[in-house]
DNA sequence: TAAGATTGAGTCATCAATCTTT
DNA sequence: AAAGATTGATGACTCAATCTTA
């Protein structure tokens, strides 16, 4: 590794620490710094991809969960927290703008009136559809800069790397 | 790929999403859903670490742009802005908060009084290195679950990746 | 007129406190 | 009490409008 090109950003963040503090090893950066990015980019196709659907990222988050839940695409909105990992808070408000919008109801629970029911509307199914069916495409164009083999070893790392984070 | 057991999360959201549009091609998910996941992660390991060193990701963000400028670490607000992919208004409101704590300085350009420029105090570069070293060997850890030869084939296949969406 | 930084309005997030039902 | 959802305060972000200097 001494005559490398800085061909990346990530390449010259790297070389710049290893300049600047010599005696940690950086190297896991060469991954993690990538993954980081990578996520940033991936967050604004997705931002486009949705625009073009009157969706943005966090409610076609609820309303992705909500449509790979099976028929009749109804789930408490607890469930909802655990599935998009973020706040009970924030949920009760993207539940509300789901609403208002028309692309999911809300109603108590007939067996337990603490919990809260959301159920996708056609509407709501038909966006969320659309949106998914554009990205998946889009996903599609990006991913194929790898040959079949290399995106599963992509994805077989990725597994990996993923896994020893869930343990903890 | 038919009797594979389910041992993800990714995985059983790419299986629902079969199940319920089985016409659309979700492979890429099994790659940039995981990504999104571990950055998801990771934002949450940097978020931990930093809080030992009174720091937050954004802060460090900053920080280490500057750290790794070369001596004196000073960097235009208008460099910042390009290297860490924030906005000109989220920057100044950065600066701001950096300076009130002590851990940068800021002055106009000698040359240019459009242009701010903004310093590493010693204080601050002590903050940003033992952040950093806390943060490496954290990284290092959940990296070695994979051994020296997968690493780096990770990390290739992340660059091409990346290498796709610098190119748009 | 343009370039660079700042300000202010609006959005979505979190956290902690509260309300309701069990 | 405890579980589930809601509310309100606060924080960081973006975007667009503004201010200052070149």
């Amino acid at each position: 590794v001494t005559i490398d090109e800085v061909t990346d950003e990530v390449d010259s963040i790297v070389a710049g620490w290893r300049c600047v503090l010599p005696d940690v090893n950086v190297s896991p950066l060469q991954i993690l710094s990538r993954v980081t990015r990578l996520a940033k980019h991936l967050d604004r196709l997705r931002t486009d991809v949705f625009a073009h659907h009157e969706l943005e990222s966090w409610t076609f988050d609820v309303l992705s969960s909500l449509r790979r839940s099976s028929p009749p695409h109804e789930m408490s909105a607890g469930e909802l927290v655990t599935a998009t990992l973020v706040t009970s808070g924030t949920m009760t408000h993207r539940i509300d703008t789901l609403v208002e919008r028309g692309l999911a109801t809300r109603r108590a629970s007939p067996s337990d009136a603490r919990v809260v029911l959301v159920r996708l509307t056609p509407r709501g199914r038909r966006r969320v559809d659309a949106a998914l069916s554009e990205l998946a495409t889009r996903e599609e164009e990006l991913v194929s800069v790898l040959n079949g083999p290399h995106q599963e070893a992509l994805a077989e790392l990725l597994r990996s790397l993923l896994a020893s984070f869930a343990e903890r």
